[in-house]
RNA sequence: UAGAGCCUCAA
């Protein structure tokens, strides 16, 4: 089963549920039954493709055939709900997974905060933040860069810096994801100083730019006619 | 062996 459920991941990613399916159709001929992760992984194919739908009447054969759900299955179904806009459902697919005995993990939590981030609504996010902690999960830098980018994204460029000053004050490690959103954010902004700025707090603090941090640099120095500083960025 | 985050561009 090992086996044949990696190679059907392989047709999943690459959105080939055809070929999935047959892969599903020799594990039968060969008398192996599908397993929980084969049915995730053809679920996480199908939301892959844009059907979730088809993913979430999965879910319910799963129940329906007796399979125990798990924590990833519901992450699946919930981070694609969330890249959707479809957060709303996705706090009713939670509730469900309580009901299940299911505790929702960092993952869980990061992908409906980070939907909530999407639809702007940050307050919710942060609500969400709090209720995580609350249960002793504590944010990693996928929830800070989500509710960061969410920041950003409102223009809320002096909120988003105080936060991350925050993170920085209390010795929370930070990641290039999160640089990357606030590089962003102040370039978005028009404010390509500030975005130097953490370019250059970046070196101090070992985190190595990558083609993001720069695509963003020289998108803001262009825009800013900083012609001189941008080819002298390029070497 | 299955699950989460950043830019540009394309549609």
């Amino acid at each position: 089963s090992v086996t044949y459920n990696i190679i059907l991941n392989g047709f999943c990613l690459m959105g080939l549920m055809v070929e999935a399916w047959k892969v599903v159709q020799r594990m039968l001929l060969q008398g192996l039954s599908p397993d929980y992760i084969t049915y995730t992984t053809l679920i996480s194919g199908h939301c892959h493709r844009g059907d979730i739908d088809e993913g979430l009447r999965m879910k319910e054969e799963m129940l329906s055939r007796g399979f125990q759900l798990n924590v990833i299955t519901f992450t699946v179904l919930l981070s694609n709900l969330c890249k959707r806009g479809r957060v709303d459902e996705a706090m009713q697919l939670l509730d469900e997974m309580e009901s299940l005995c299911l505790d929702p993990d960092l993952q869980v939590y990061s992908v409906l905060i980070h939907g909530y981030c999407k639809q702007g609504k940050i307050d919710r996010a942060i609500h969400l933040c709090k209720r995580m902690r609350s249960k002793k999960i504590m944010p990693n830098s996928f929830v800070h860069g989500a509710i960061l980018l969410g920041l950003c994204k409102k223009g809320m460029i002096l909120e988003a810096r105080r936060y991350l000053d925050t993170l920085t004050e209390s010795s929370v490690p930070m990641d290039i994801h999160v640089y990357n959103i606030m590089i962003d954010g102040y370039v978005k902004m028009g404010d390509v100083d500030e975005a130097i700025g953490l370019y250059k707090q970046m070196d101090t603090a070992g985190v190595a730019p990558t083609i993001v941090t720069y695509n963003s640099l020289l998108h803001g120095l262009c825009k800013s006619r900083k012609l001189t500083e941008a080819k002298e960025l390029l070497r």
